[in-house]
DNA sequence: TCTGGGGTCCTAGGACCC
DNA sequence: TCTGGGGTCCTAGGACCC
């Protein structure tokens, strides 16, 4: 058979993947940091959420609790962060920004990655794809891994065996049979994307250890056992794209905040408080995607960790009268959501909310009997917007919002070097 | 003492209708 | 007493992703 080409190698999709995101970000302003261990924790410093390449060869686990490493952290002089998403986002941003320059079609993936597609009919892959990595690099500092491939799933394997194999040089192209089943063989099961863990041991158990060994099972055993979803990415590893590229970002379709506490809350005030960022931040988002939400959630809980103490969830929905993005509007029903699921007598350390059945801001149906002004709203909350967004978020807050950012712990944070006039690195 | 946050999609099952 | 066979819509929860 030889090095057989596939059909439509003229069109194939890269998939970039910034090598461990947040502990580069932090890296890139800290150049002592360079081959040192680096870590970056979640909030309130609670759990591993990235790790250099370093902190992986010492053992620690993604989402590891803190307090169990700091033995480790303390013998290896391990850098620690606490998670700095503005930062991290804006260098996002300037990496999609290197990257459109390589495609029309440009599908962000999540806050490291991207889908590119390329329609090079003549061209070397592997060299275009080294030369993203080295683009990004020179531009941005940030590493990345390329894998490029007929679908989505085939690049992310691609891009995974760039990732394990130092002699690649970071970029894996798999454009033949041959290629394909090598990598298919190579695979357990547990590193195709869209495969988690249940699936995985489904498949253990019917003896199904690598990603060949799924695509030999027939379509109907893989529908019955493992769902739609399953024979989508069975037909992806087979070269036949079951996934399109998404040019435009959408908007989202909910969206939550929600924060662990560092210490317990117990009483309906110190709940308020948070309660008012948390919407604050949903309704600030819902504006920048110009919409409006339709149904909110707020729900609240105690320490799950804690078996010892009295457990309580729950949480209440409702729809607004009116589609709305106000955050006075929406903290007053939030409020009262609130109010219906709180009970005195526990120690809660987490309070969320979550606006859903989003809609575009000019298909909101007026209601006859509604006796807000919506203009006067929409303009204060404008001026909210732009104040925040020139002086830094929180330089203008709700009066209920609490002052300080006292119920989390970040005792490890990075200056926002890049989003904040203040934080700017002053070279002398 | 200390264990993250924010999304999407799919399915099963119930309510309801004819 | 027996107790069909669709269809639709909604919701909760599961699985998965980063």
């Amino acid at each position: 058979m030889g090095n057989r080409n596939f059909r439509y190698k003229g069109s194939m999709i890269a998939l970039v993947d910034c090598n461990n995101f947040y502990a580069s970000c932090e890296r890139l302003f800290r150049p002592s940091l360079i081959n040192k261990p680096v870590c970056v924790l979640s909030n309130n410093d609670g759990c591993v959420i990235a790790r250099s390449q370093e902190v992986k060869d010492l053992g620690v686990k993604m989402g590891a609790p803190a307090f169990k490493c700091k033995e480790i952290f303390d013998k290896n002089d391990v850098a620690i962060f606490s998670t700095n998403f503005p930062l991290y986002g804006d260098i996002s941003s300037r990496v999609m920004g290197v990257l459109s320059q390589f495609t029309n079609e440009l599908d962000v993936y999540s806050i490291d990655e991207a889908f590119l597609h390329l329609k090079m009919y003549d061209a070397d892959y592997h060299q275009y794809g080294l030369s993203i990595r080295e683009r990004v690099n020179r531009w941005v500092g940030i590493p990345t891994c390329v894998g490029v491939a007929e679908t989505k799933t085939l690049a992310k394997l691609a891009n995974h065996v760039a990732k394990k194999f130092p002699q690649l040089k970071g970029v894996h192209v798999i454009d033949t049979i041959e290629k394909r089943d090598k990598a298919l063989k190579w695979a357990k099961v547990d590193e195709i994307w869209g495969i988690g863990r249940k699936s995985a041991e489904k498949m253990r158990y019917y003896g199904i250890l690598t990603a060949y060994d799924f695509v030999q099972k027939s379509d109907s055993f893989v529908r019955r056992h493992f769902s739609v979803v399953g024979l989508r990415t069975k037909k992806e590893l087979m070269g036949i794209p079951c996934f399109t590229l998404a040019n435009q970002p959408t908007g989202k379709k909910s969206i939550m905040t929600s924060r662990t506490f560092a210490k317990y809350v117990t009483d309906i005030d110190g709940l308020n408080e948070a309660l008012a960022s948390y919407v604050s931040s949903c309704a600030y988002k819902l504006r920048k995607q110009s919409s409006c939400a339709q149904t909110i959630m707020v729900f609240v809980h105690t320490n799950k960790h804690r078996k010892d103490k009295p457990q309580y969830y729950n949480s209440q929905s409702m729809n607004l009268p009116v589609a709305s993005n106000c955050s006075t509007e929406i903290l007053g029903y939030a409020k009262e959501l609130l109010k219906n699921i709180f009970y005195e007598g526990y120690e809660y350390n987490k309070v969320g909310v979550m606006v859903s059945n989003i809609i575009p801001q000019e298909q909101v149906q007026g209601n006859l009997f509604d006796k807000i002004d919506r203009g006067k709203h929409g303009r204060l909350m404008q001026v909210m917007d732009n104040i925040n967004e020139y002086g830094g978020r929180g330089s203008i807050r709700l009066a209920s919002q609490s002052y300080s950012k006292g119920l989390s712990k970040r005792e490890s944070l990075s200056p926002e070097y890049t989003t904040k006039w203040s934080d700017i690195l002053e070279i002398r």
